[in-house]
DNA sequence: CCTAGTAGATCGATCGTTCGATCACAAGGG
DNA sequence: CCCTTGTGATCGAACGATCGATCTACTAGG
């Protein structure tokens, strides 16, 4: 709002401005001259901050997808337990696509960007999919997922908490949270969780050592 | 191909043209020299046939939804057994999918049609989505699925089988049936079919009587 | 004076759309 | 039979609007 905005403040802007309005209609489909509205710059200030208008989509699909891997590897750090690893990936996912359902332009506007940037980008989309197929992976090692094609599961589980972005909305009755819990059961059953016999297989809790 | 060419047969060119290039560009990324072009028409043959690039988008979306529809009717029509109707509906969905990608636009360019014809195109996909619910619900009445949540699962199972365009290429070593059978393994984890007591509860078969 | 940040005016290119002119073919009057 | 008329499909040329991008100029801090 104030005319004084350090760069760094009005480039946030711009992107955040760039995210709402290409997830409504789309890259190419959005102008410049809207994300500058939608900002409250000038056209000049966008090109300032953005060398043009690729490179915005460019460093703002980068930003989304660190972003999204920085929140899942921080839920994974320090659990050890292979099916809490699981879940808490497939937990995080979930929670972050009901509350930012506009980030899933990542997924849908890759098209848009030049071969080169795209690549780059989908290393990012690759690392997101290897946190379930490693996790998963891990439970089948250590025996707690009977699931017998974990790389196509991994693929189904990734996919399908993708896809809340498309059906969610928020006072439906359920919280983001709510939504992580379900699809944290749901991927469980994808996994065909190994009854454990005798001992009680300590159910599950929340987030172990839950710290933001 | 030859020059004498029925009109049916050249608005039928031109939407697969449409479709194609939609799913490689997006809507406002493609142009309608683009698809003319691509179909081998003039531009003005193209508003001969469509009023305008929005028309030609709505009709295509309404075609392919009612093309899905109508399969996914066709698949179900004749089965009976809760359980095979909901596998059955899950199977022709992963399949065209798989073998018809680029149709997966209509998920992604409902945002570029106007509030009119946008809601119209919903009404076919809620009709997609009651499909799975339906069938799921059914099974959890007549007592084959365990599922606790099923209007949510239902909602899961379709994004689920949806995703599979985000991966699934020709050339990985599956066919469209390969993955059709695993994501109706996936889909019965997620419904919980529940185990059958003394009768062999009649192992799946594939289709009753096999198509084509 | 210099640099970073901001803004409005403006450029050439491309967009969706419209227009008038063909082409093929079927029907009907002479 | 020929010739006119009508109709649906096709085409390239052109229009106004808008696009991404550039240019010049103004402001504030050091």
């Amino acid at each position: 709002m104030e005319p004084t905005r350090t760069g760094r403040d009005t480039a946030d802007t711009i992107q955040q401005a760039a995210i709402k309005l290409i997830h409504s209609k789309g890259y190419d489909g959005t102008s410049i001259r809207d994300i500058a509205r939608e900002a409250n710059v000038g056209i000049a200030t966008l090109f300032h901050h953005f060398g043009s208008k690729a490179e915005l989509l460019e460093r703002t699909l980068k930003n989304e997808f660190d972003h999204l891997l920085a929140e899942m590897e921080s839920a994974l750090d320090g659990v050890d337990d292979p099916l809490e690893r699981f879940a808490a990936a497939v937990r995080v996912h979930v929670v972050l696509h009901c509350e930012k359902p506009e980030s899933s332009i990542v997924n849908t506007e890759l098209r848009s960007l030049e071969p080169v940037p795209r690549a780059e980008v989908q290393v990012k989309v690759e690392r997101v999919q290897a946190i379930f197929t490693s996790t998963l992976l891990a439970g089948v090692k250590a025996g707690r997922f009977g699931c017998d094609r974990p790389r196509e599961t991994a693929r189904a589980v990734h996919g399908m908490c993708s896809a809340v972005t498309a059906w969610y909305h928020h006072g439906a009755g359920m919280t983001p949270q709510d939504v992580g819990e379900l699809y944290v059961e749901l991927a469980l059953r994808l996994a065909e969780v190994v009854p454990v016999d005798g001992a009680k297989p300590a159910a599950r809790r929340r987030r172990p050592a839950g710290g933001s």
